[in-house]
DNA sequence: TGTACCATGTAACCAGTTACATGATTGG
DNA sequence: CCAATCATGTAACTGGTTACATGGTACA
């Protein structure tokens, strides 16, 4: 039940349409929790259905004009509750984990290209991440930004370095001439 | 798709029923990739009818008793298929980092004992990988345990050790008398 | 005989994904 | 007028979750 949330955390810091919280979901929050703008819209209703948030009012046609939502004082309180509720932590769930629990069975052919591939990847998003630190955290002024969204970045950028040196290091105790396990 | 392939991994290490599988996901692949019953057998239903695995040929009655299932080569072949794939890394998707967003937005009370509660979660899990490590993987004899399924451990602990860390630096920058922010 | 447990399954639901449909607006 | 783009939405499917149903076996 993360999506609503979600949703109501970007309509509360602006009310928007359901395209511009597509546009939003592609940056920021939605680097730790993506969405499509089919899965916004259907949810978007359901939440007006339920009383968290509104449409409000516009004037002339509907189908194909922009509406724009704003949370009501009850999706507020159901944010500051699901803040605080216990939930537990979500257990690793990686397809590369997976893939190299296989490899260790069928042989890992192959397999060093793709762990290549993906350590250049997390370089990438890793460098990423660190420019948006030095831009909107700049060292010294700690009392700029938000510091809960700081910690937020923090761990994208931790989570990332980890990969990269789990990666590194993962690549160099494949076999050298990829073969067969005896 | 990546279930089916986690149980040609299960199936191929040894010949299992539905249930004896659900167990075995109860450990080891299941720290990265957990399963229930009910989805097991949808699935081992499936990889029969595609001809991927088979039943292992059984005496008397059918209903309520056990099944062994054996991999067939087009099932490893797929499994050898599948490992060496592109498949693009998962973005990071994470509640817990969702709420802190949320938190930036509507105030952390509530909050701090959530955290410490993760905290304390993820020591466990980190000393349980520790101790696993300890048992299978035992310095100074590298040679032993398959170091593929050292590599993976390892993401294991690494992740754990990650949020451990940082969940403690975050613990320490929420505000001391939680309240709305301005 | 009844109850605990082993084992296999069905049904219904929810979240996320992909493909497609439709209306409105703008500019050549 | 047409094409591009903005914007909202439907439909169908897949994977994962929860609750429940059913048969078989061991044993007190």
């Amino acid at each position: 039940m993360s999506l609503p949330h979600a949703i109501l955390t970007a309509l509360l810091e602006k009310p928007s349409s359901g395209l511009e919280l597509t546009r939003r979901f592609d940056k920021s929050i939605g680097f730790f929790w993506s969405a499509t703008h089919q899965q916004i819209y259907r949810e978007l209703g359901r939440l007006e259905s339920s009383g968290l948030i509104r449409a409000l009012p516009q004037a002339g046609p509907v189908r194909g004009q922009k509406k724009e939502y704003e949370v009501l004082p009850a999706g507020r309180a159901e944010l500051e509750r699901w803040t605080a509720a216990e939930d537990e932590p979500r257990p690793i769930r990686d397809p590369l984990l997976l893939r190299l629990r296989a490899a260790a069975v069928v042989g890992t052919a192959g397999l060093e290209a793709e762990l290549r591939r993906h350590l250049a990847l997390h370089r990438e998003q890793l460098a990423h991440y660190e420019e948006i630190e030095r831009r909107d955290f700049p060292a010294g002024e700690e009392s700029d930004g938000d510091p809960l969204q700081h910690a937020v970045l923090r761990a994208g950028i931790g989570l990332e370095a980890f990969w990269v040196s789990w990666l590194a290091e993962t690549v160099g105790t494949l076999p050298e001439a990829p073969a067969e396990p005896a």
